[in-house]
DNA sequence: ATCCCCCTTTACGTTTACGTAAACTGGTGA
DNA sequence: TCACCAGTTTACGTAAACGTAAAGGGGGAT
């Protein structure tokens, strides 16, 4: 699901298998018993390439056991990765996650990360409502434009002919 | 003005003074009697870079004449610029910007070349329409994520205090 | 002559979120 | 043993729209 960035990408699967994914809570909730996953089980799981998830390791963003060269996700990676997508999937970038992930790792007794995540999403949305009257904006304009081609169109009516 | 798409570049200057553009028409509307621009002309009216101006000659947007190595934008290319820049505003990339104006060039009567605007410009706000729902989609779960957060901390009055 | 400003060209840098290719390792079934 | 699959690392490629630096030309004012 989504983008809200103009889709200039690819145009990716698709296929969010956890849209029942939650912004916040979640963090605790175990999968089915499982206790440990490989990359392919959560690529399956949530839809994302392994690529996707050696790059949010890269960035910070999950950091799962290893088992030699093999990556082994626990429970606590899991709620990680379900919660970069649901920030990313209401606009958030990578980075903007990662901050609110740190914060959450600092737990100090998790009030002023509740606190600041709280601040974050209320931004967001800000941003987000304003971004839609830029759209709203848009949209007026093209319709507008519409109606005089429009116009345009049957005062010439055929051209020469 | 506006972007759009999260602004993720430096903020430009937002001084669009070109405000009165217009979409379709305002193709003929001279500028106070001027007939030639010099590239310094064409920055402050529109509110634009001369690097950018130079960027969309690159792009085969604009194509002013020389004396030397100076360039001379006509009117033709003031009024280009303007479609250039009210385009990019409704959302169009300066790929789709080009085409459209290739198009225009062809002029085969401007029968088509109108038919075919009016088709991008619908297929256009139908675009915008579905990023809108999925800002509002958005901005819900954002708005739900937060009601969560605030019933947590009401939970957890003052943590261990 | 020197400063200063505007103009020019060329070309690399920026940002985000990965895709993709190359080359290698390790385990498994036939 | 060979093929094959799944995994790994490193590193370059992509898209959009310019920003920015480097290096230099031309002309006017002082």
């Amino acid at each position: 699901m989504s983008e809200l960035e103009p889709s200039r990408r690819p145009a990716e699967l698709q296929r969010r298998e956890a849209r029942d994914a939650d912004l916040v809570a979640g963090f605790d909730r175990g999968a089915a018993g499982r206790e440990v996953f490989t990359i392919r089980d959560l690529t399956k799981e949530f839809g994302v390439s392994a690529r996707t998830l050696r790059f949010y390791e890269e960035k910070g963003l999950l950091a799962p056991r290893r088992n030699g060269e093999q990556r082994l996700y626990g429970r606590r990676d899991r709620a990680r990765l379900r919660y970069v997508l649901m920030g990313k999937c209401v606009g958030f970038s990578l980075e903007e996650v990662r901050e609110m992930l740190d914060l959450y790792d600092l737990g100090d007794g998790q009030r002023t990360q509740l606190q600041v995540a709280l601040a974050k999403f209320q931004e967001r949305a800000a941003r987000l409502e304003r971004q839609r009257a830029e759209i709203d904006r848009a949209i007026a304009e093209l319709a507008r434009a519409s109606l005089e081609i429009q116009a345009m169109l049957a005062t010439r009516p055929k051209d020469e002919e």
